[in-house]
DNA sequence: CGCCAGGTTGAAGCGCTTCAACGTCTGTGG
DNA sequence: CCACAGACGTTGAAGCGCTTCAACCTGGCG
């Protein structure tokens, strides 16, 4: 069960045996059924999870209009950042697009885990250094790429999403209708 | 010289006066004209810098086009994060929109302070936290804002962008061209 | 079997781009 | 001090790609 826990924490800081024991007591398991929410826009996100299994995405809402701002799979952590770290209200809405199995951590005993083992705060340090980098380098995708090029680039990059994510939510992550995904497909399909 | 570089750590970190005095050895001031270059892309990023006074962007080349992908003034920290964390070369190039004046770091003195001095990390983790933030605010309004939402926006939150960047420059940055920006411009002259 | 979500296809429309010309301001050299 | 060059911004006309709206197809599931 903690096995791929464990990976990813090492590949963040060496940790002893008793550390990760005592991360992993500060951890909830929870199963989420395919599109049952984790999170909604509005409330406070006040726990970050390691998904074990499954799969998730964030997404904002705008006048009714779904926009898919990010899929997770299993082995990466997951948590709506500006509310989380500001404990303002959430912008972003998540939930599940297949069942999941998750590692939940509460903001409290986030804090309480940076204070007594500062140490840890360079595995929190880490993972927003992490989703910095992700983070940019999509903005630099919709900055500059075009719908097509940003298919590409996920078919290269992320062919898990391609794989287990409904072609419509991919077309909303790219910033396009699913219509226009589905003449991309066509034409790529066709000789260009 | 290091009251601004002060409030803004302060707001991240409580420091004693011997942490700060430390923190300002490692420090040096650097000196920017107009459109001189901080980084440019294929270069490996070995610094980051406190901005004391002036204004520099980030863009990315695209077949010989620019893209800005952020502005900084004075007040705040700017570096190639993904070059600086990952050692690979920058993606990113940096220059000076006016004559600048930086108070920069180096990654190998920014790792002995994390070293040394760990309650340093929690500097660190807050400052990628702040650019997380940013960062996914940027990305959301690329992906589901109209460009001239996009404009109304940066009038209302950041109207320095406005008064101290060139047209051209904040186009790039909206993602759009310089003409249509002109034109959106026009358009809410003209009541709408 | 029949419903419905997900995906495809067609036709028309709109907004941003492209290309080109022109206006304005500033700095520089004769 | 004036003239000109160059950077920056505006405007017009034509084009293209994504959107919109609508119809239709397919496969999964009650």
């Amino acid at each position: 069960m903690f096995d791929q826990l464990k990976n990813s924490l090492e590949r963040l800081l060496p940790l002893t045996r008793e550390e990760f024991v005592y991360f992993v007591t500060l951890l909830t398991p929870r199963k989420l059924t395919k599109y049952e929410p984790f999170l909604r826009a509005g409330e406070v996100c006040r726990e970050i999870a390691f998904i074990n299994q499954g799969c998730l995405r964030y997404y904002y809402l705008k006048d009714g209009d779904e926009f898919n701002g990010q899929f997770f799979f299993e082995g990466s952590w997951l948590g709506e950042y500006h509310s989380f770290l500001t404990g303002q209200p959430a912008i972003q809405y998540i939930d599940a697009l297949e069942d999941s199995q998750l590692l939940v951590m509460q903001y409290n005993d986030m804090q309480k885990l940076y204070d007594e083992i500062p140490k840890f705060e360079r595995f929190g340090r880490k993972l927003a250094e992490n989703v910095v980098i992700g983070s940019q380098y999509r903005t630099a995708s919709l900055l500059f790429d075009t719908p097509e090029e940003r298919y590409l680039k996920l078919m290269r990059e992320r062919p898990k999403v391609i794989e287990r994510i409904p072609l419509h939510h991919i077309a909303s992550y790219l910033g396009i209708k699913p219509e226009s995904l589905s003449r991309i497909r066509k034409r790529l399909a066709d000789g260009r």
